[in-house]
DNA sequence: CACGCGATGGATATAACATAGCATGCGGCG
DNA sequence: CGCCGCATGCTATGTTATATCCATCGCGTG
């Protein structure tokens, strides 16, 4: 059995019941937040769950749209405020190449990360792979060079993808 | 001696004739282009020319300032154009979490590409590091997906900047 | 030459992404 | 109470990127 926020290359596809991974993910960002001191103001949940819609990355601007559903629609600052928050408390990641940003499965472990993301079906997938972070860490001590972030985006197609074209 | 190009972690710093690597790039971009018959023309020599204007990252609306010069400023379809004709010939890189431009120091060979990034002077190494590649392509095919880009950049502190803070 | 064709790049406009700076409300605490 | 710190809202603006249309140029062919 796969639990449904489980790291590494697992593809959920379209079959899960992901309102799971949702309440999943809420109740470890209560939790996260609770430890850290800080607060998951009913904003942050919001922007959070948003967030964890799919397993696909966000673009804020979607997110924005989804706060705004009132008359006053939300302004910029607003969701990018609160993904700040969500970013530096480990709870969202930010996808460079896609300017988006997508939940985080493990938010309680300060962890490496490199993601696949499925230009097929859009899902992204967290994994931290040891291999891969020596590789860098080495190559990066051989050059003389102090690691701060470390950003690993691999575009490709995920098996289901590749299986159902 | 250490080539004015020459790819790998090697930190060029500020004490370097740096004239030789630009005239290096183009003389590389003309070979490139003519044997793959495609035009290097003036406006694309002169962008190229503009992100080699040192070892760092350079924006396209920075690029699009420098071409501006005249009373009729350059518009940015005309900087994208001729970036992304660059970036198409592997004359130079998108640095995705830069929003920027790096001169590509081997356009001749079609390599992997990974990046360190270094926050204190800006300069911008490209490595093809064997060892990440390889960790990258046996976690990608562990996990079933397809590669297709793979994105590395790594942020940090070169050695000079270390050195002299 | 006249014509068509593909490549190039200029012009206008707008979309998409992100931050600065200041005002307001609210809860905790001396 | 008076003050502070934090979260949120607002206005405005800055930054990055693309869509669309059209003028031009070089070139091969009828």
């Amino acid at each position: 059995m796969v639990s449904p926020s489980s790291i590494g290359p697992a593809f959920h596809g379209s079959g899960h019941a992901h309102g799971a991974c949702i309440d999943d993910a809420l109740a470890r960002a209560e939790e996260v937040c609770r430890r850290s001191g800080v607060r998951l103001t009913p904003l942050r949940r919001r922007v959070l769950a948003l967030v964890w819609r799919g397993h696909r990355a966000v673009k804020a601007y979607d997110i924005l749209a989804a706060l705004g559903g009132g008359r006053g629609a939300a302004k910029p600052p607003t969701a990018y405020r609160a993904l700040d928050f969500l970013i530096a408390h480990g709870l969202i990641h930010r996808i460079d190449s896609l300017n988006a940003f997508v939940g985080c499965p493990r938010p309680e472990r300060g962890h490496n990360a490199q993601f696949l993301i499925c230009g097929g079906c859009g899902e992204v997938s967290e994994m931290d792979a040891a291999g891969i972070e020596r590789a860098i860490a080495d190559r990066a001590a051989d050059a003389g060079f102090a690691l701060s972030r470390k950003i690993v985006e691999l575009h490709g197609t995920c098996p289901q993808c590749m299986a159902s074209p």
